[in-house]
DNA sequence: CAGGATCCGTGACGATACTG
DNA sequence: CAGTATCGTCACGGATCCTG
């Protein structure tokens, strides 16, 4: 075999394995909600956020946001307000998801135009 | 409130929707990688399949592929070989998921040097 | 307001064996 | 080879109540 075709191969594997990588930190029913509202909308409280994001339980809510931060994508800050209030952010790490968020949004026009079409 | 605000509000929500609507047929765990292992590879076998897609037991195979083709974006095609070969490939849509997953790729990479880099 | 505690159902996911 | 059948587990996700 040619040093090319290993080469295309070897990249088709780890093509795969940072698409997984990728996709254990992103999948599950929320997560991309939750970002796409924080990139459209900036800084947001907890309470924003359960109406934003239609239907998510405040458990749910509390443990992705917890998952995001672990991954340092976003950031949460507290504030001395009375009563506490809780703000949260993307990070600029968060930030580089902007691109796909984008992707998925136009995608899910164009599939959505391709259901109801037909 | 203004026409043009009104706008930018109703633009979020239905951004939101379509994304969501977009998440419902490409979430679990599963899919982007099968639609990703097409796309690098172009017509795969079941079995082709089992062994591209690392970890996936035949019965999710199996389901996730009815699922791919239902929302139209695989086509399965059965060959009158000896024993029956069944020949995945994406479908004109299924193709224009080809940018979300370069994202997702790219992303993923961009992840990984986050991670190990701290 | 932000969330933790608790209880609970359902389905996603997995391993193995089996069939046309 | 391309699945289906069967059995089992566990975490996702929901509802409700509670607290600093």
């Amino acid at each position: 075999m040619k040093k090319k075709e290993v080469e295309k191969i070897e990249g088709c594997i780890t093509r795969l394995m940072v698409i997984r990588d990728a996709m254990d930190v992103l999948s599950g029913k929320w997560k991309i909600p939750i970002i796409a509202s924080l990139s459209l909308k900036g800084k947001m409280r907890f309470m924003d956020l359960i109406r934003e994001v239609d239907g998510i339980a405040a458990k749910m809510l509390s443990k992705e946001l917890m998952s995001l931060e672990t991954n340092l994508l976003i950031k949460r800050t507290v504030m001395n307000t009375k009563p506490i209030t809780v703000e949260y952010e993307l990070t600029p790490h968060g930030k580089t998801l902007n691109k796909i968020i984008k992707e998925i949004g136009d995608w899910g026009v164009l599939h959505r135009k391709m259901i109801i079409g037909k």
